[in-house]
DNA sequence: ATAACAATTCTATCATTCTAGAAACGTAGA
DNA sequence: TCTACGTTTCTAGAATGATAGAATTGTTAT
């Protein structure tokens, strides 16, 4: 992942009400939910919603999907994957630091443990 | 980590000069850098420098120590531990998420593999 | 076509963040 | 103490982001 995306994804989650929603669909698991149903749940009306589901989408944190009169939004849980390669690979190790995953020698990087399959 | 912690740190990072400041200084080792030399490999003229440090720090991102006539800035590699384990236990599993270190039961939560030690 | 509902864009407003010059502050050597 | 050097604070302008009402677009059923 190049850091400007990186940056992108960063941005999209550092925001109380995006991180609520990316967190929302992760919990509803892939199906996701529609529009309305998160804006009740999280109590915000629609057109702030709506600017931070771009956002969101933007980022490639989620995807969308049209479902009758319905747009379901899904999280894309392999863009967290890919953040997390980032920040293990870029900001842990690098001339000594200790950090996460056990480096072995200085990570395949990127083969993808579950998600994508 | 808390959610009001975690959208902090995310902020923190998701700026292109801060990001660049963390990485290099990572790049560096728990020694850091004095804030001079980061300004020059970076091309940051110093007051907008001392604001990014500042957020970092802020952050926890990096610390900053006194030397002499120089401050040293280094990296505090467990705030991305940290960020990464609220990453993988928030924003992956939940129902059915397939994500990063294998899941186990619920996550022992903050068991912290090296860093800190 | 019309009505009812879902979601997005338009628009304006307010708030925050970024940038960097200039001034001030802190530290150390002469 | 004076001077030099490193860093931070002050300040203000520009740019970007967030909020939400109102209007619009898109979808389905009658």
């Amino acid at each position: 992942m190049k850091t400007a995306d990186t940056i992108k994804v960063l941005s999209a989650l550092a925001q109380e009400s995006r991180l609520a929603i990316f967190r929302l669909l992760v919990e509803q698991g892939p199906e996701g939910l529609p529009v309305g149903m998160i804006g009740e749940r999280l109590g915000l009306p629609n057109a702030t919603l709506s600017f931070h589901l771009k956002e969101l989408l933007h980022a490639g944190l989620v995807t969308s999907r049209q479902s009758g009169r319905f747009i379901y939004y899904a999280p894309v849980i392999s863009a967290i994957d890919e953040l997390v390669d980032y920040l293990t690979e870029n900001c842990c190790v690098g001339s000594g630091g200790t950090c996460a995953p056990a480096p072995a020698a200085k990570r395949p990087a990127a083969v993808k443990r579950g998600t994508k399959a």
